[in-house]
DNA sequence: TTCAGTAGTTCAAGATTATCGAACTATTGA
DNA sequence: TCAATAGTTCGATAATCTTGAACTACTGAA
């Protein structure tokens, strides 16, 4: 059996964590992936495909750790999905606003 | 003659630098207090006191590259500005809700 | 049940970035 | 002209990020 993974709860989620996590274009990357693609996704398939494992490992785990997806293990894969719903909940419009933002951010 | 300021023009600011700026606890504080505080504010007066002078001063230079604030030289004070109407209308809703959200998240 | 393959994790080290004291610059007001 | 004030720059140490290599867990053959 492996270790479970830890998520926090909603109401221990901080505005700092999650600014921190989304401050990161990779991980940017990743949320927008789980957000557009509908609902749940593994690592790989959110991720950039040229990141190397570990640091793909290491951005799912910012990501989880500051509250901003939750992670299952289905058998061998992990499987992903934003907690949208209860991160506006607790942020109202944040996570949105950013997400609606970050289609118009392309350049550079 | 100092080196004058430079300041990105709104087209030209990412929502990953703005993401970026803000993520960090004392630039979140510091973007806070002049959300709150009114309207323009020198360095000395917007960030924590206890924080040694030179990281102040990155601190600003970060929000000022990332096209948060405004500084302007007034004698040999450095007045700054948040760039709330200019920032609302390239990323709508993002800075307005984080502020929001900011009041919330005392915790920790 | 053993074994190869797949998906992800952990570890350690090199690369990057942040912090902060010390020295410096610009401006003001005596 | 000079001292005081407000910030900036520089350089070194500290903290963090990235990544290859080795490892673990699960699955589906054979």
């Amino acid at each position: 059996m492996q270790r479970p993974f830890v998520h926090p709860a909603v109401e221990d989620v901080t505005l700092e964590s999650v600014l921190y996590a989304l401050a990161d274009p990779t991980r940017l990357e990743i949320v927008k992936t789980l957000a557009t693609g509908g609902c749940a996704l593994n690592c790989s398939k959110a991720a950039p495909a040229d990141l190397p494992k570990s640091t793909q490992s290491h951005h799912f785990q910012v990501l989880r750790e500051a509250g901003l997806i939750r992670s299952e293990r289905r058998g061998t894969e992990v499987v992903n999905s934003l907690r949208c719903a209860e991160l506006d909940k607790r942020f109202p419009g944040v996570i949105a606003s950013i997400l609606k933002a970050s289609d118009k951010s392309k350049k550079r």
